[in-house]
DNA sequence: AATTCCGTCAACCGCGGGAAT
DNA sequence: TATTCCCGCGGTTGACGGAAT
């Protein structure tokens, strides 16, 4: 007998999400949590399968998700975590708070993977293309190499928590290299306190707000714009929480006004599903 | 101004691993 | 132990927007 599809693909919806959608999704999730993904849509009132609401959630919904260029430090972590993962993208998005493997993949592969060609370094196995461009000079090449590959310094390593090494979980060889492979939480328990106990999310909600200050952030994604608080039509509520953003530098910094009022490039910060928390 | 090309990224698909029975 | 089911991962596709012609 063959495996049956995941969900009954008849009368299904396909394709991007509307922000109806999103609603339902966040509404649903913020209330029961993340239980079932099979049985969600069919709860939550979506025509869509489980998995598609589980890879809207992941990928875009997710409140702690950071959106945004990577920052050069993020790009340089990702080059690294490669070198010794490989196209292992859930793991290396587990080094990189915020990112999703979805993202890294896609960065991955349309802007690292060509940097890399570029400077004569195969992407596959890190090391010298065999046959070395003539046209490019030398010099140029190992200087923008050293900059963009090189290794993490150890104080660059220690700035990210999610990278500390010396656990019992964490391999020897892997610590020595300054990562740990294994799976890292992104977020402290005691960071989660949004989801009834009936089922608690592995690691999704967490009352942090995340989004990019990066001025290229502010691209429509999906049909859906930057100001997720139009987006949904949900609304204002007072904010009670902490919460944050991501700077260009890779830091997380607190700020209600930064939240409220955009970044000063007139990057709004704000994401939708907070409003949901709020109102819970 | 219209058309084509190209880059980006959200979303889909199929498969494997692991839990449940 | 074998089978079934669900979740999550990685590869791929396709829609969209901007650049080039």
């Amino acid at each position: 007998m063959g495996r049956q599809p995941c969900c009954d693909k008849i009368g299904l919806k396909k394709g991007p999400w509307t922000a109806e959608e999103d609603k339902k999704l966040i509404n649903f999730i913020l209330t029961n949590g993340q239980c079932c993904w099979r049985s969600l849509p069919k709860l939550a009132g979506l025509l869509r399968c489980g998995k598609s609401c589980r890879l809207r959630w992941t990928n875009y919904l997710r409140p702690d998700v950071k959106r945004g260029l990577l920052s050069d430090y993020e790009e340089k972590m990702v080059i690294d975590l490669h070198a010794q993962l490989g196209n292992r993208w859930s793991k290396i998005a587990s080094h990189l708070p915020g990112r999703t493997d979805n993202e890294i993949k896609n960065h991955w592969n349309t802007h690292i993977k060509k940097k890399l060609k570029k400077m004569g370094i195969d992407p596959l196995t890190h090391k010298p293309l065999p046959t070395p461009t003539e046209n490019q000079p030398q010099d140029e090449q190992k200087s923008e190499t050293e900059t963009l590959v090189q290794p993490l310094t150890n104080e660059a390593k220690m700035e990210n928590k999610s990278m500390e090494a010396g656990s019992p979980e964490c391999p020897m060889e892997l610590v020595n290299n300054g990562f740990c492979t294994d799976e890292v939480p992104l977020i402290e328990p005691h960071e989660i306190n949004l989801v009834p106990d009936c089922c608690v999310p592995s690691s999704s909600v967490a009352t942090t707000i995340t989004s990019s200050s990066s001025s290229t952030s502010s691209v429509s994604n999906g049909g859906i714009s930057t100001n997720l608080f139009q987006h949904l039509e949900l609304p204002n509520f007072d904010w009670q929480f902490d919460f944050g953003f991501w700077d260009d530098d890779g830091n997380f910094s607190s700020s209600l006004d930064l939240l409220m009022n955009g970044d000063g490039n007139g990057t709004p910060l704000a994401q939708e599903s907070w409003k949901v928390l709020e109102l819970l």
